[in-house]
DNA sequence: GCCAACGTTGGC
DNA sequence: GCCAACGTTGGC
């Protein structure tokens, strides 16, 4: 899940009340999906900083709920608001997610250097989801490779 | 600031 | 349903 770290930056994850806070503000269909439709309580997500000087993961996140109606979208005072959304049918469904594991900083440039990478969604030409799925192959190796957890 | 690559909008 | 125009993302 990426989040350009001037707007909310993994440290801030840290220093949320709960370690926690809803994933508001996507306004992209695919990446709804995603929350709505395949992210489960507890599955694991790369913290991903980006539109930064140094864009990376910087950390370990997890879901930490089902998925529920972004408050935003009815908050005419919100940049999220949504005209088109009512209460009654709402648009746009986000997860909560939650602190996991404090992590080195993995840079793009360094996920770019393995070719047991070279398939992942983040790194694709052209990719701007915010949220992608990612493999288990890519998880593990991130994670035990990369990242020695 | 540039620009490639999308996604969305709206006239027809 | 098509598609041109426009807006956004995000690395560089």
């Amino acid at each position: 899940m990426k989040s350009e770290p001037h707007e909310f930056s993994f440290d801030d994850l840290v220093k949320a009340p709960g370690k926690r806070t809803p994933w508001f503000g996507v306004r992209n269909y695919q990446a709804r999906n995603f929350m709505r439709d395949q992210m489960q309580p507890d599955d694991p997500v790369f913290f991903y900083h980006s539109s930064c000087p140094e864009p990376g993961i910087a950390g370990i996140a997890e879901v930490a709920s089902p998925p529920y109606p972004d408050a935003t979208q009815f908050d005419v005072k919100s940049k999220y608001y949504d005209p088109a959304a009512t209460p009654e049918i709402p648009r746009w469904f986000h997860v909560d997610v939650k602190m996991a594991k404090k992590t080195p900083f993995v840079s793009l440039a360094e996920l770019r250097c393995h070719r047991e990478l070279a398939g992942m969604r983040l790194l694709q030409k052209g990719n701007r989801l915010s949220i992608t799925p990612v493999d288990p192959r890519e998880w593990k190796f991130i994670t035990e490779k990369l990242l020695k957890l």
